[in-house]
DNA sequence: GGCCAGGCTAGCA
DNA sequence: TGCTAGCATGGC
């Protein structure tokens, strides 16, 4: 088992205890692992080889700087490359804040969660494939039972990676997801829509017929068409799988149900909003959208939390 | 037992 | 193009 470590400089200011919290009150968190000394630890695969990735910070908001551990049979400086590149990409460390800032400040509300929530970028989805297979996952059902089936899938085709004396799991390849039986999801409580799903869209993938990669280079019309083109994949979960996969900033998926309630909220709608009336206050956050919503689904975790435990910390969540 | 949950599809006008 | 009913399955 080699070891490689690599320093990177975010551009500042990048607050990476907020990105910490996002994954620690997330429900979509399952192979992310969180421990309380504030370092973040997940497998990866890259060019088919499994890999621990252990990120903490080491530096300030004013000043970030992360330090990042690569744990693997063959870390080449190829493979030191992809993975740097993937952790800017996880944790949107090369973009510029200040826009995103200035755009969105208008909105008073939304200022005060720039303010609450001083340098925190999007954490998006290691992988668009994993996006894809949460949305179909987190379609309608409450989210502590799709954090179940999650764990379901990964333990039912998922490997393990060893490394010291832990186990990580890694995410199912897609192949092995292609390959599953229908009955066997439904053996893990899996709907049958949804076992259906994820095995066809999985097959479509494999085959080339749904290529996500190639998503990021569509303008997002396309990449919608394209997405919603496919069974089992509505607006919501296209709109997720853009901004949560692939970063897309200005892409906010409305007809989201917990950010429909936490803007119905923090706007004093007394309500839960609708779809229309997100996309209507979305407005105002214009070519950040996508941003906006990371910011709002914090907001909503971090109240979850405090319903849930009424403090929030490392132990409790 | 009933309503709700980080929706989608098919059918219809 | 837009609306609605039906669907599926735990959690509370």
């Amino acid at each position: 088992m080699q070891r490689v470590q690599v320093e990177l400089l975010p551009v500042a200011p990048y607050n990476f205890d907020q990105a910490l919290t996002y994954l620690r009150t997330s429900p979509s968190a399952v192979l992310e692992n969180i421990s309380e000394d504030g370092t973040y630890c997940r497998a990866v695969t890259i060019n088919g080889s499994d890999m621990l990735i252990s990120i903490r910070s080491t530096g300030t908001v004013e000043v970030p700087h992360l330090t990042l551990e690569i744990y693997g049979r063959q870390v080449n400086s190829v493979a030191t490359a992809h993975v740097a590149q993937l952790v800017r990409r996880i944790f949107s460390l090369d973009e510029d804040l200040a826009l995103f800032k200035a755009s969105c400040s208008q909105d008073l509300v939304f200022r005060n969660l720039l303010e609450r929530f001083y340098g925190l970028r999007p954490v998006l989805i290691a992988d668009p494939y994993e996006s894809l297979l949460w949305a179909i996952i987190g379609q309608q059902i409450n989210v502590a039972f799709a954090y179940k089936l999650k764990l379901a899938l990964v333990n039912l085709c998922g490997q393990r990676l060893c490394v010291g004396n832990r186990e990580y799991p890694i995410l199912p390849r897609v192949q092995d997801v292609a390959a599953l039986d229908k009955q066997m999801l439904r053996a893990c409580q899996f709907s049958s829509q949804k076992a259906t799903y994820l095995i066809s869209l999985s097959r479509a993938v494999e085959s080339g017929r749904l290529n996500l990669e190639a998503l990021r280079t569509l303008p997002y019309d396309e990449a919608m068409a394209t997405l919603t083109g496919f069974k089992g994949v509505g607006r919501w979960t296209a709109e997720y799988v853009l901004m949560r996969g692939l970063g897309a900033p200005d892409i906010i998926p409305a007809a989201d149900l917990g950010l429909r309630a936490i803007i119905g909220r923090a706007y004093g709608l007394g309500r839960t909003a609708s779809e229309v009336e997100v996309r209507s206050l979305a407005e105002a956050w214009s070519n950040w959208r996508g941003w906006a919503s990371f910011y709002w689904w914090l907001e909503l975790q971090l109240e979850k939390c405090m319903e849930t435990h009424g403090f929030i910390n490392s132990s409790n969540i």
